[in-house]
DNA sequence: CGGGACTTTGAGCTTTCTCAACGATGGTGG
DNA sequence: CCACCATCGTTGAGAAAGCTCAAAGTCCCG
């Protein structure tokens, strides 16, 4: 169920219910990413206008090219931004998890497609009430200026990955970030010792994001084994055994 | 003057004098970027804490890494941003013009550095204060919002071309996109007629742009000569022959 | 006119890709 | 419940795109 082939599905949302700020409350997402820009009384304004759905594991929710009717806020599971060119080439711009916000776009039009890795929850905005909310309170549109940076920030180092490194440096750069990402001690305390991954995305989605091949993917991986820095319980599941000397693999900025 | 080594220099700026609203008046990125959002009357409280400057070609005047102090309005010249791996590997992540805005920053430091191309003249803004004019024109952050969703829709199809293009279509792609950014004709008039483009970077800085190496550049280029698609009239003067079939080598998306 | 930096071209090499086969895994139906 | 099948992942061998190293050509300035 999870590794479903990423051919074009036909889009099928089916939006559950609209959250009061009570299910707020329960939200996975409550307190990162945009919803955390505001107190309980005043999500109350944005789950007005919100709805929930329920994206199946390997469901495209948003197409490349067409209008630009929503955003969304991930509220469980894993998405994969990406980008295609005529002849199926495809990258893989971003995976996205629980908090973060998709669906920035211009000229009305998205400019990547998206679809779900795992199931995925999404909270549902329409454009043009949440535009009205967001001039109602600017702490949404600071906030939501402050996740378009931190993305471009993230962009551009991905763009250093995409046009300087190695393969092996690629797929090192791949798992400190992931390992940070899911890291709740982002001091590195957990550096030091082993780290426990899950990669819900496929060998394909990771090559498609490292601009590299799946056989490249596995070759690193596997060179990563021998090397005795990493190893695998199962093919989504990677054991950091040596996070020191796997960033130091990475080609570190500067 | 114009093709200086990019090896880091000190950073030195030369600050001219604050704009007055009369001064915005003349302003080459008046009706561009973020000044744009404001009438002549509201530009005053920007131009208050707005400070000219002027940065010598090859000059560095944002370094990665280091505190995240201003903002800068390009007003004229071009720019080139980058960030650097530890050996110096080099991946410039964009070119930057006339009334293109640069600075934002997450937890306070830039992730990127800035250099002067050409001689540029900037407008540069002190943090603080302009923070401040933010929450009084909440048409500026809203603004500075549609210029971070328009840089990270270009961020991406860098993603795409650095992740999935050949050479040849990497080339071609820079070589459509920086026409279309000259082209005083979005709506594909030019397409049909040749197209003289000036390029103001050096091959060194094309090929850290589009992941390759200088020569694998110049041999795109030389390519493309030889079919008849383009013509130099100097090294930095390229004329495209049939735009429409350097169009095609750029393997356009979906 | 000469020197230095940049660009172009050539030849050989390396990394990664392509093609192919084999192995593992998970879901399905008998 | 187990066997089968489709899909995914791994490994190997050869091919190719692009890189490295080298040398010659061009241009700008002093």
């Amino acid at each position: 169920m999870r590794d479903v082939p990423f051919a074009r599905r036909p889009i099928t949302i089916n939006p559950v219910n609209s959250p009061t700020p009570g299910q707020c409350g329960d939200c996975g997402a409550r307190h990162i990413g945009l919803c955390d820009a505001l107190t309980d009384e005043d999500l109350g304004f944005l789950a007005r206008v919100a709805q929930r759905v329920v994206i199946s594991a390997g469901k495209t929710f948003i197409d490349e090219g067409t209008t630009a009717n929503h955003f969304y806020d991930i509220t469980q599971g894993d998405v994969r931004v990406f980008k295609s060119l005529a002849d199926g080439r495809r990258q893989i711009t971003g995976f996205m998890g629980v908090g973060h916000f998709i669906g920035l776009a211009v000229s009305g039009q998205y400019a990547f497609s998206a679809e779900a890795i795992t199931d995925v929850k999404l909270c549902r905005f329409d454009r043009g009430p949440l535009l009205e909310v967001f001039a109602e309170f600017p702490a949404l549109e600071r906030k939501l200026l402050d996740v378009a940076t931190h993305e471009m920030v993230i962009a551009q180092e991905q763009m250093l990955l995409l046009g300087r490194k190695t393969a092996i440096e690629r797929v090192s750069s791949f798992l400190i970030s992931w390992s940070e990402r899911s890291d709740p001690y982002p001091d590195g305390t957990s550096k030091t010792s082993t780290v426990n991954l899950s990669l819900p995305m496929s060998r394909t989605d990771l090559a498609d994001y490292l601009g590299l091949t799946t056989e490249t993917v596995s070759r690193s991986f596997s060179q990563l084994k021998r090397d005795g820095l990493i190893s695998f319980t199962d093919v989504h599941e990677v054991t950091l055994l040596k996070p020191q000397r796997v960033a130091a693999l990475t080609a570190g900025e500067q």
